[in-house]
DNA sequence: CCAGACGTTGTT
DNA sequence: GTCTGG
DNA sequence: CCAGACGTTGTT
DNA sequence: GTCTGG
């Protein structure tokens, strides 16, 4: 699955990359959500769940998609409470048509995240060794493009309106999840399950076009293709979300003596 | 009809 | 809000 | 996702 | 064990 990020690569960077077509006018939407969001265009090591994530939308075709702060982890229209949002940081793939809380966002609340890894804890134990025994030997795992280019993420995005947890809301709530489907061959041997990798520039121009329809842009959600993604051994550094330098992707070699 | 869930992962 | 379970 | 808390009363 | 916080 996929429950913690990374964003190092210069947003204006990644922007360029996935939408080099609209260039000239990305410097404006930076200098924008800087201002609403101090800090959150500078490079983060360990985004968590709850916390805002970077996501593009775009609200019609032949017009200049937009750069949002959202918070990550869904909650619904309906939700009284941020609760819910803890199991809603991820959405299956095989199941988004039916859930009732996912079908209308297929059609009208598409977006794409900006990452460029995520981290992965490979279960090193199997069901035979106990509880304790299986926590401690997780290994970490910072799993990204070759190159640590970046990476964009298929997500679903919905607005609550009420007055969450007792808090009057200023503002309508932004809140995010990401598509997760079956592993592709370049992480398989450290879990089971991925987030949804858009490949390109066409695929992430398909994903957000607000006038597709779902059925006409399913495809696109499935495996990453072998080479897509590279996994990189790390410390337990990501582990604790304050944790947040350099080097918590920094691989971490074998120690021949356990072996 | 009303009440209660609405979600995922990993572990058991 | 909308679906499922009883 | 993992780490860390998990509780109340009255007093400062 | 289960929930909350980040």
């Amino acid at each position: 699955m996929c429950g913690r990020l990374t964003l190092h690569t210069p947003v204006l960077d990644w922007l360029l990359e996935f939408f080099p077509a609209y260039a000239n006018l990305w410097p404006a939407s930076i200098g924008a959500i800087i201002k609403t969001h101090p800090g959150i265009c500078q490079a983060r090591y360990n985004i968590a769940p709850t916390q805002p994530v970077l996501v593009i939308r775009q609200f019609a075709a032949d017009t200049q998609p937009q750069l949002e702060a959202m918070r990550w982890g869904l909650v619904p229209p309906w939700a009284d409470s941020l609760k819910i949002a803890y199991s809603m940081i991820n959405a299956r793939c095989e199941t988004l048509e039916e859930k009732p809380t996912y079908r209308p966002l297929l059609d009208q609340g598409r977006c794409v995240l900006l990452a460029d890894g995520y981290y992965e804890w490979k279960q090193m134990l199997g069901p035979e060794a106990s509880a304790k025994e299986q926590a401690a030997s997780k290994q970490t795992y910072w799993i990204h493009r070759p190159e640590s280019k970046p990476l964009a993420l298929a997500c679903l995005w919905t607005s609550n309106h009420k007055d969450l947890d007792g808090n009057r809301a200023q503002e309508p709530l932004l809140s995010t999840t990401i598509i997760t489907t079956d592993a592709g061959a370049d992480t398989r041997s450290v879990h089971d399950r991925m987030p949804v990798v858009l490949q390109d520039e066409t695929a992430v121009a398909r994903w957000l076009s607000s006038q597709a329809h779902w059925q006409s842009i399913k495809d696109l959600v499935g495996p990453a293709g072998a080479g897509t993604l590279q996994p990189t051994r790390v410390s337990s550094k990501a582990n604790s979300v304050r944790n947040q330098g350099p080097e918590l992707i920094a691989p971490e070699l074998y120690t021949p003596d356990l072996f």
